[in-house]
DNA sequence: CTCGGAATGGGGCGCTCACCTCATAGCCCG
DNA sequence: CGGGCTATGAGGTGAGCGCCCCATTCCGAG
């Protein structure tokens, strides 16, 4: 597939200023032009598959449907259709759920601009691109536990999301399981389930987990 | 104090994005004029200070010092300085903390660019400018609780935001008390007086509270 | 100079959390 | 049809957490 003489992307972020920002950054670049606006995942996923978009440029945590589920659907539905992720978040998690979700780059929002052009750029010629840092992340992944495979990202389960979202809104594993109606042993063997999975160790980590994993509002 | 011809403003935020979001859509209007960026609470002060600005547009949440460590700050050294405050969260706390450092407005990212020029007009006419849903957090806290007194919105101590960073980082009240020298009892003792003063019950809302402060991040 | 807030620390109490083990029922996939 | 995964639930244990009581020291504001 031969890289457009104009790019046509889609911006999908909560944030209209957000939105404002990226769409006068790209539009400054002859090759770049961005002609559709989402503020959610679903909204995004609507217009991508109606539009005629070359790449979708989705921040990883909205409301309602998120960029990562947005992402997957949308690589399902229309294969040839560019993503790259914009996040907030130096996250690895995020990094490899969106590698996985069919995203071709990362980039945070404190990145420069230029950083998010040339990201732009690089997806549209079939490469990769990942804000530098994630790279310093990759290679610290490889020194500490060898090749990252996919089990150590494998992801949660409905029913543990379910209960992460409860956990990280301060609910007790009580008022979890009256909200849930199933008993307290229960929950709290997701609970453990999940921070098995994570690698993690108390509720206050999963609480930034699922605000990083856009879940919950802080 | 006349309202200049064209106003000369300040942008503080984190995000490279959201600052070119800002200049764009305020450098639209023919009154205003964004002539200066901080992408910290410190840079902020010292660009503010050092340039000629009417009015500064400063980013709740930044890392270092916060956007109402800064704003505080600059009420103080220069006080003819028109401040709006701008952030992600619809949070009661924030707003009332932005109106005590001496903030004139208070606006969400999730708002239309339209409604933060227009706050910035009204900042400039010595107008308060909230936004919509802060007016019924007002009117909600007014039904609930009566006029809402200073006592209830409290800042914490110097030591207490040391301690609740340190929880929501999820250290144990021993790791925190080894960290900072002290007794597991005085940690707990801190721990009691910052739920008590904010109105929380565990440290799964400290956490939240500390993301949406910034003082740290998910 | 007294009063109050900030910071320090002690004792105790009851509950939840974090971490184990084990078991069962339902499901899909090969 | 057996093997894995998901969801369910029971039992126990020790440590930390949330919530009271109390006291002392220091410092600044009234």
């Amino acid at each position: 597939m031969p890289i457009p003489l104009v790019t046509r992307i889609l911006v999908a972020d909560d944030h209209p200023i957000v939105r404002s920002g990226l769409k006068k950054v790209l539009d400054a670049q002859p090759d770049l032009e961005v002609v559709a606006e989402a503020e959610d995942g679903a909204e995004a996923v609507k217009k991508a598959m109606a539009a005629d978009i070359h790449l979708a440029i989705l921040d990883v945590s909205m409301p309602k449907t998120t960029g990562i589920q947005a992402a997957e659907e949308l690589h399902r539905r229309k294969p040839e259709l560019r993503l790259l992720m914009l996040s907030m978040y130096d996250s690895e998690q995020f990094l490899f759920e969106s590698l996985k979700a069919g995203a071709s780059g990362y980039v945070l929002k404190s990145d420069a601009d230029q950083d998010i052009v040339e990201a732009v750029r690089c997806t549209m010629r079939g490469q990769s691109f990942l804000y530098p840092s994630a790279i310093g992340t990759l290679v610290r992944d490889f020194v500490e536990r060898g090749r990252p495979d996919e089990e150590q990202f494998d992801i949660l389960t409905p029913r543990e999301l379910q209960v992460l979202k409860l956990i990280a809104e301060a609910y007790t594993s009580k008022e979890i399981a009256e909200e849930l109606v199933i008993s307290i042993k229960t929950v709290e063997r997701h609970r453990q389930n999940i921070l098995d999975k994570l690698g993690m160790n108390d509720r206050v980590e999963l609480t930034r987990y699922a605000i990083r994993r856009g879940l919950i509002q802080p």
